[in-house]
RNA sequence: GGAGGGUUACCGAAGUGGUCAUAACGGGGCGGUCUUGAAAACCGUUUGAGAGCAAUCUCACAAGGGUUCGAAUCCCUUACCCUCCGCCA
């Protein structure tokens, strides 16, 4: 969502930035509702002002017992006008609202050019994908050959796209939870436990609302909503508040089962533990001052890097191309781990800066003393999408036996175990 | 599910149709006086949005409607919070 503002002034600059989204999206239309909305603002007020003025004069001419009727018959027939008017200053309030509620974030300029996932810049690597000697087999291959995979039984319970997951492997689970969390809090994240269920306001604040309807599990008799990420509870802590500005930034690290409806194309990444209807996944996110929120957003990726690092996954860093950045997104990160019976990198964690994009829908603001309030720039990223993380690990640290190594940042949190094996 | 009570500024709270959104009063915050420093005391200050070059004007008392010349105040609808009863993991 646009600042009607700030897009009167930095109009071409806008328009040049949102044509590497390559769509065009007639922002002319813009400058005809806004001066319309203008004019109409200025009619209804002037209007108004004489009516307050009127208003105020009544009962002190009743004091002085002079005859009020002529004035109140005027101010009638002025209070009908100004009622008159008020549905087209509303309708074009609303067009104007939603003409800008469907214009996605300016990208930022360092953000490339390029419409599809094929045009992101890699930006950095992080370990060597290793070189099996023997033929490495899939995560669910192995999880289901050592019992601790049961998509089966998932489907049995509720259908498919969703897991199960049993014995060490639901236990790898909660420790890669517990593992992850630690390391957040150690970075300055205050650890949440958010509500899974929030209503349509909530939605609408985080821009996941009209946006992605056809995304969300709505709770049939209710306006609640399961949550696709823990982002939404989270952005929403400080919803329609004006925080102290010493206090930014503000960093929040949350663990939740996230809830998607449609989790991807159909026939891609049709098996393992990758696209769900239900998934677990640790989010870190802040509020940042708009100064340096891109030094935060690098500072939050670090913070997810860690995660990877310290279990020894190798990994790359890629920069979104403005094609392929997401509605609210000024500019996006995402970290891909390698994944051996892929041959390729998947992605496990996308950080990104929205700038005041989601701040300004949510109404999140700060104020330094003195000062005047302005919207916070919001960041998140997962750290990170804990299924992918799990199959990462299967694969990265498989045996020719089919045994799977714990890593070692992992094993105080496996209760000491080093290793998963099909009598374990 | 049943019965009540509530929602006003940073917090508490008064206000039941007119000059009361310059929102009483109390607390907190900020600035100052006094003090070696602090506390206390005293004085001052303290919501946000929109229109306008500006002067200034408009809007907001949970949200949305209505009545009225005029609504924090009266009427209707909705949301949320609290208390008690019932049910319940």
């Amino acid at each position: 969502m646009f600042d009607i503002k700030a897009l009167r002034e930095n109009f071409e600059e806008t328009k040049r930035l949102l044509s590497k989204r390559g769509k065009d999206f007639q922002l002319e239309r813009f400058e005809t509702l806004d001066k319309r909305r203008r004019e109409l603002i200025r009619e209804s007020e002037d209007m108004k002002a004489k009516q307050n003025a009127a208003t105020k004069q009544i009962p002190s001419l009743k004091k002085e017992g002079k005859d009020t009727a002529p004035l109140m018959a005027e101010m009638k027939e002025l209070s009908d006008t100004i009622k008159a008017l008020e549905p087209e200053v509303r309708a074009i309030d609303e067009e104007l609202d939603d003409f800008l509620m469907g214009i996605p974030n300016t990208p930022h300029a360092t953000v490339p050019e390029g419409l599809s996932e094929a045009d992101n810049v890699e930006i950095r690597r992080w370990g060597e994908p290793l070189v099996f000697d023997f033929e490495p087999k899939p995560h669910w291959d192995l999880g289901e050959a050592l019992g601790i995979f049961d998509p089966a039984t998932a489907a049995k319970i509720t259908g498919s796209r969703f897991v199960m997951l049993r014995g060490l492997g639901a236990r790898m689970e909660r420790a890669l939870i517990s593992f992850m969390l630690d390391r957040h809090t150690a970075h300055g994240y205050e650890e949440i436990s958010p509500p899974v269920i929030a209503h349509r306001r909530s939605m609408e604040g985080v821009g996941q609302l009209p946006d992605k309807e056809g995304q969300l599990f709505h709770l049939s008799d209710t306006d609640y909503f399961l949550i696709p990420t823990a982002e939404t509870p989270l952005t929403n802590i400080h919803r329609e508040e004006i925080i102290d500005g010493a206090r930014l930034p503000v960093k929040f690290c949350a663990f939740t089962p996230s809830f998607r409806k449609e989790a991807g194309a159909a026939g891609r990444d049709t098996r393992g533990l990758i696209r769900m209807h239900q998934f677990p996944k640790v989010e870190i996110f802040m509020l940042a001052r708009p100064e340096n929120s891109y030094d935060e957003l690098e500072r939050l990726t670090a913070d997810a890097e860690d995660i990877l690092q310290k279990l020894g996954l190798p990994y790359n860093v890629t920069k979104q191309c403005a094609g392929d950045l997401g509605f609210a997104n000024a500019m996006t990160y995402d970290l891909n781990v390698w994944m051996p019976s892929y041959n390729k990198y998947v992605e496990v964690s996308s950080c990104s800066n929205f700038e005041a994009f989601q701040a300004r829908r949510a109404g999140i603001r700060f104020k330094d003393s003195g000062g005047k309030p302005v919207f916070t720039h919001t960041l998140n990223g997962s750290g990170l999408g804990v299924n992918r993380t799990i199959a990462a690990i299967w694969e990265n640290f498989q045996q020719a036996d089919g045994r799977v190594k714990i890593p070692g940042a992992l094993v105080p949190y496996m209760g000491g175990i080093t290793e998963i094996s099909a009598r374990s």
